[in-house]
DNA sequence: TTCCTATGTAACTATTTAGTTATTTAGCGG
DNA sequence: CCGCTAAATAACTAAATAGTTACATAGGAA
């Protein structure tokens, strides 16, 4: 006779804790997402990873592309907090530019995924973040941040006028973004290792001196 | 009783062209994997797009993966064939320089293929070009136009001396690569449209600007 | 103590997918 | 113009995959 119980034998059951239980798919899920693209995860394996059940996920979450998408709002709402942590607003406009630039370099260093899970949604035309509501709201501060500095470095005398927040932003990102998304093929193009101490050392250093360049009078 | 004839009803058999075909399912497929990724894209889709037989793509490429190494292999071949046309050597370093800049931009707007197929190569950790013979060949006389336009600009005294071609080149990649790839989500966050006439000639006059203030004394 | 529902498991399904096999035939060398 | 090989088609297979259904039960509310 087959056991009633749906436990497996020798383990006790699994006390109930949704909230834990959605936590771990979250984890586990922005670990495939970016390790595969949201085409090359697969749901069995999030649901294996997250020592849960794929019913779960589909419980909580509703589909695999909306977990993707609460994946990457969790991503932008990580980065901003930590943005918002910054506080940069006492400080000379080119200390402040030049600590967010460091600081976008260790959050990507620190967070690859955050990286892999952008580019597969511009891969699919960002359609989820479209869609999100939250979105808007979250990206604000980031705006304002760069504007000020912006602001208070033509007010010092030290920064050109008529500077584009979002094209300063832009190349910020870029600078370190492009740096590690692209250190597979970079490797083999320049034949050497992009992420030893040194050559990071010497790339964060390069990505400031850009920058600062760029916006000086 | 069934007939004999392969070719559908009304169609005249296919008149045969190894070369053709080959190129028809190459092309198909640099569509296909940049459209969707490695692990988006279908073989079947492929097959069907390339007006050709999935058996002809196992024939004559292998498969899937090696299918994606030749569409990469490619893509790196025609964007250095395309700059090697550029023929910056009588040119003053700024002027040498600045061409580049703005050739980069022109090709990747031209080719979106090529930063979709690169972003996938990336996701795999570049194991497809590493097992590449040709790749070193290819890329080589990328970094000898550069070098060379940083030494002749060291010369003419208008570049700083001690610049690494690398991180130059990268740079110039990063700020024209990452608008390009991250227009979606780009457009989400900054709540613009990053493709319309006025918005591309601004990028690109951003671009230029940032490049000549990074290597000037 | 007794229900009831949210939490959880496992087995199932319909479809899709990479890769193969069986077969046909165009077109060229002799 | 014969016969062979490379080019091409279509049908097949085994495995994987997103999503569903059927069922069990922990643990709190009544």
């Amino acid at each position: 006779m087959a056991r009633s119980m749906a436990a497996k034998d020798g383990e006790a059951p699994r006390t109930r804790d949704a909230e834990a239980t959605q936590k771990r798919i979250l984890a586990a899920a922005k670990r495939e997402f970016s390790r595969l693209g949201l085409g090359g995860a697969r749901v069995d394996d999030i649901a294996e990873k997250a020592n849960a059940n794929k019913r779960m996920i589909y419980h909580y979450f509703g589909s695999k592309e909306d977990l993707f998408k609460k994946v990457l709002e969790d991503a932008y709402q990580d980065i901003r907090a930590a943005e918002s942590k910054l506080d940069l607003k006492g400080l000379p406009a080119e200390t402040a530019l030049e600590k967010l630039v460091r600081f976008t370099w260790k959050y990507y260093l620190d967070h690859p995924e955050f990286l892999t899970l952008v580019n597969s949604e511009n891969l699919h035309k960002a359609r989820h973040l479209k869609s999100s509501q939250n979105i808007e709201a979250i990206n604000r501060p980031l705006h304002n941040m760069v504007q000020d500095i912006l602001d208070r470095g033509v007010r010092e005398g030290v920064f050109r006028s008529g500077l584009d927040e979002m094209q300063l932003n832009v190349t910020i990102a870029a600078v370190s973004y492009y740096y590690f998304t692209n250190r597979f093929t970079g490797a083999v193009v320049y034949k050497r290792d992009f992420m030893t101490e040194e050559a990071l050392r010497a790339r964060i250093d390069f990505n400031v001196d850009t920058i600062l360049r760029l916006v000086r009078v």
